[in-house]
DNA sequence: GCTCCCCATGTAAACGTTTTCATGAATGCC
DNA sequence: GGCATTCATGAAAACGTTTACATGGGGAGC
């Protein structure tokens, strides 16, 4: 590398303690010495190697966040949020995405080792049991969209029964009786709740859900497209509202009914779910169950910050719930009723 | 922290080098020895200290990704490009966002010292000077958007004149003589490079550019709302085309037409630019200049993997351009006669 | 059977910080 | 004016690796 400490400390004519102590606030120093320290170390320009430091500390003020994914809005807003709430903390963010299974994580896991405080980690795709075996010990960790994990710190999940709920609600109310589901990744937590809180209000308003109204989809915009032409293409009857399991699927969706000639919501309601930014600027625009992405993001971070403060108390897991609420746009409508058809 | 290579070594009746051989295969173990030490570090679930590794042996495993920002499909797309190229090259990635100014960046780049072993940085609102002045010497740097900085690696840089030419001309041969352009933000290098394109390109089609026709914009679907709004309101002749300088002005403005009723693409054809993955699911599906986000932050990591592969000729910095394409969909047509309407 | 060499391993010195402990000077107290 | 106390500073030991160098043993060549 380049300048060091005792560059600095030989120039200054103090020692390597001195100017650590300078530039870290440490101690006191005599007010010439550390003006002609902080002097010396600009005309260098010096900046400290934060590998040393992280290891002489064991401090490495950065982050570690596990990803499934990198592709899409939702990331980037999760990211977006994390990044914030980290920055005020004066922390960096690792980040590593692309690990759908448990080796995957391990991996990026041990990677982390050594140069983050702690981890938010997000792996729906994985067991609870699978998850605790890749996670270390030693290292706070809070855990995202997925039940709290045994040595995870604290865990934050979104609402989706609460916005299942809220979706299938308005939906009967507006006079659907029949609602068709596209399902997410099947081994996903998020797409699992929300399949489960699909069927469970469905129940509870006294509906019955049809097998071949639910479909299987995979989150991406594609997969909803294709599973709205699976849905027409069907011989029975067809639902007069649609229920996807997030919104680029929403998305997809919305285009294969127009191509189809299909209106939205004249013919068919459609519904998503997370509000990504893009969700009001389609057409018609999403109605969609708005979770504050970003939110999800900070709290997050903010949950790991408070572990890290205190690392006495972080055997008691908590685990922090964000809210979902059912923002109406313009998809959805009323059923045509038969008479009309 | 935890289990140190110290206890590995202890528990396998070897002494640390050995170990470290065995675990980065940097020197021939004896088998049974080999399969002793890896046992032992199995059991005990040892991950060496990233940071004292890095210190050790001045190879951190890491880029440095510095952003102005994190919101949309573009950096995640851009992150997910960079994020592929890295894991293949088993580096791990330390993000940095929310840099608009000359000191964030600076501050940025200081908190990764010691721990990357290169940087992207991607600082479009910065100039070459300032930029210079921010980085690091020593660090090999590949700079994102922006032309050459001294200092830096390589560059990478999209085709945007190629893009808009291709734009205009597209816009021109479909019948357009009036075409408004939505700017970017105004000190944004991509941005002015778009508005010089569009103006040259009107220029060399024989076409004046009305000044009202040139809205200022913040490359966000709002900022491309508002201005198509304002477009709207304009007391003049309205253009019949409409080229935003990225896409998610071009959804927002999309948006604004949608609500005042008027037809895109009979009344108004739209473009917008970069091809972000909603693109193709808005309607009508949006004509646009296709630029492969993510295969631009995996060339750009790819440069900066080259520089570090080979430190010595990084004294040339190389310039890569990647390419605009047109991609026509369906938000443009000709316009309507003045007969007809 | 002697020498040479190679191979596996150990020893110890980096790497660049922070931090504990020691030291000496200056100050305050009686 | 001597003694306890505070205060600024320095010396050196961590932190957990990698790696240059040293060392010993065993096999090959004659």
């Amino acid at each position: 590398m380049n300048v060091t400490i005792r560059d600095v400390a030989r120039l200054a004519n103090v020692s390597v303690a001195t100017v650590s102590r300078v530039l870290n606030a440490s101690a006191p120093v005599r007010e010439d010495t550390r003006v002609r320290v902080l002097k010396v170390a600009r005309d260098l320009r010096f900046a400290p190697n934060s590998a040393a430091r992280t290891l002489s500390s064991r401090q490495a003020s950065a982050l570690g966040v596990i990803l499934p994914d990198l592709y899409g809005e939702f990331f980037s807003e999760l990211l977006r949020g994390i990044d914030l709430e980290a920055q005020r903390a004066g922390h960096s963010l690792l980040v590593s995405s692309s690990h759908h299974d448990t080796h995957g994580v391990t991996v990026a896991v041990r990677a982390m080792r050594g140069r983050v405080d702690g981890l938010l980690v997000m792996a729906p795709e994985l067991s609870p049991a699978a998850l605790a075996t890749a996670i270390p010990e030693g290292l706070p960790i809070v855990i995202l969209n997925a039940p709290p994990t045994p040595g995870a710190a604290a865990s934050v999940v979104v609402d989706n029964m609460g916005g299942t709920r809220a979706v299938v609600h308005h939906l009967v109310e507006l006079g659907h009786r029949e609602v068709a589901f596209i399902c997410g990744p099947p081994r996903n937590t998020d797409a699992r709740a929300r399949l489960r809180g699909y069927r469970a209000a469905m129940r509870s308003a006294g509906l019955t859900v049809q097998p071949e109204f639910v479909l299987p989809g995979d989150f991406t915009e594609d997969g909803g497209w294709k599973a709205a032409r699976a849905l027409m293409a069907g011989a029975g009857k067809r639902p007069t509202a649609l229920f996807a399991a997030n919104d680029a699927m929403a998305v997809g969706a919305l285009l294969a009914f127009h191509e189809a000639n299909i209106d939205v919501p004249g013919d068919m309601s459609i519904v998503g779910f997370d509000d990504i930014p893009i969700a009001r600027y389609v057409t018609p625009s999403l109605t969609t169950v708005r979770v504050a992405i970003d939110v999800l993001g900070g709290r997050a971070a903010a949950l790991l910050f408070r572990a890290l403060a205190d690392p006495v108390n972080w055997n008691e897991t908590l685990k922090e719930v964000v809210p979902a609420e059912l923002i109406v746009r313009h998809s959805c409508g009323p059923p045509r009723t038969d008479t009309i058809r």
